[in-house]
DNA sequence: GCCAACGTTGGC
DNA sequence: GCCAACGTTGGC
């Protein structure tokens, strides 16, 4: 009945005070640098902060798996099922994923990406179509994803709403993606860089536009 | 502020 | 089901 996606973050964790654990890069570099002009050294692992992402890559899970009673199967089978093929993002428990929620701009797309399952890969595009707002799934207990941690004062974790746009022409595997990436680190490629594979376990991920490019382009050629 | 222990992600 | 990678926690 919720539309409980399967979105990943890490553990949320019960009371941790403080606010901004991690990786809250946007809030920190505001709020704890007042020490010196020590210039705000961007996190390194979120690339050039003057560079904006306009291209994402969003994980789920496809196949059914059990999580406190609920289960967190959720397609992109499933998202073309939804009213209007729309869903909320909700369950982002990871402060990077959440942060680049934040930075998503209407009418964007992501990669609607199958984790977990038999064959991970990208399966489709989604179109952003409602920006980051409170994710209301923090506050409720029965909830897998709950963290006690929050509350209706300080909202910790966001979530966006995203809309199917397609499938891709063919699924592309993750092993054809790594295969690629391989290649691409040593031979400078464009897919060398890509979040996939050197941020493992981040579940909302940006993609330069060559990546996502050069991505979609695959999807005419032969499977390998 | 360091870092070991712990928990989760997610490919294989 | 295993386990590597890695984020988070909490003792010191």
């Amino acid at each position: 009945m919720r539309q409980t996606k399967r979105k990943r973050g890490t553990s949320p964790v019960l009371e941790e005070p403080k606010e901004v654990t991690e990786g809250a890069e946007q809030d920190r570099k505001s709020i704890t640098k007042h020490k010196k002009h020590k210039a705000v050294k961007a996190n390194p692992r979120e690339k050039k902060p003057q560079e904006e992402y306009k291209c994402w890559l969003m994980k789920s899970e496809p196949e059914t798996r059990i999580e406190k009673g609920l289960d967190m199967k959720f397609g992109i089978e499933d998202l073309m099922a939804q009213p209007s093929q729309t869903a909320c993002w909700d369950g982002v428990r990871n402060y990077q994923a959440r942060n680049f929620m934040r930075a998503m701009k209407i009418g964007q797309q992501a990669f609607f990406y199958h984790s977990n399952c038999k064959e991970p890969g990208i399966a489709g595009i989604v179109q952003i179509v409602k920006e980051s707002y409170v994710d209301h799934t923090q506050f409720d207990p029965k909830n897998p994803h709950y963290d006690a941690s929050s509350s209706q004062d300080n909202p910790k974790w966001s979530m966006v709403d995203v809309q199917f746009v397609r499938k891709l022409k063919r699924y592309i595997p993750l092993a054809e993606l790594k295969k690629l990436h391989l290649n691409d680190k040593s031979s400078g490629g464009p897919l060398r860089n890509i979040a996939l594979f050197t941020r493992a376990r981040l579940s909302v991920q940006p993609l330069t536009q060559e990546e996502f490019d050069f991505i979609l382009k695959l999807e005419d050629q032969k499977d390998i």
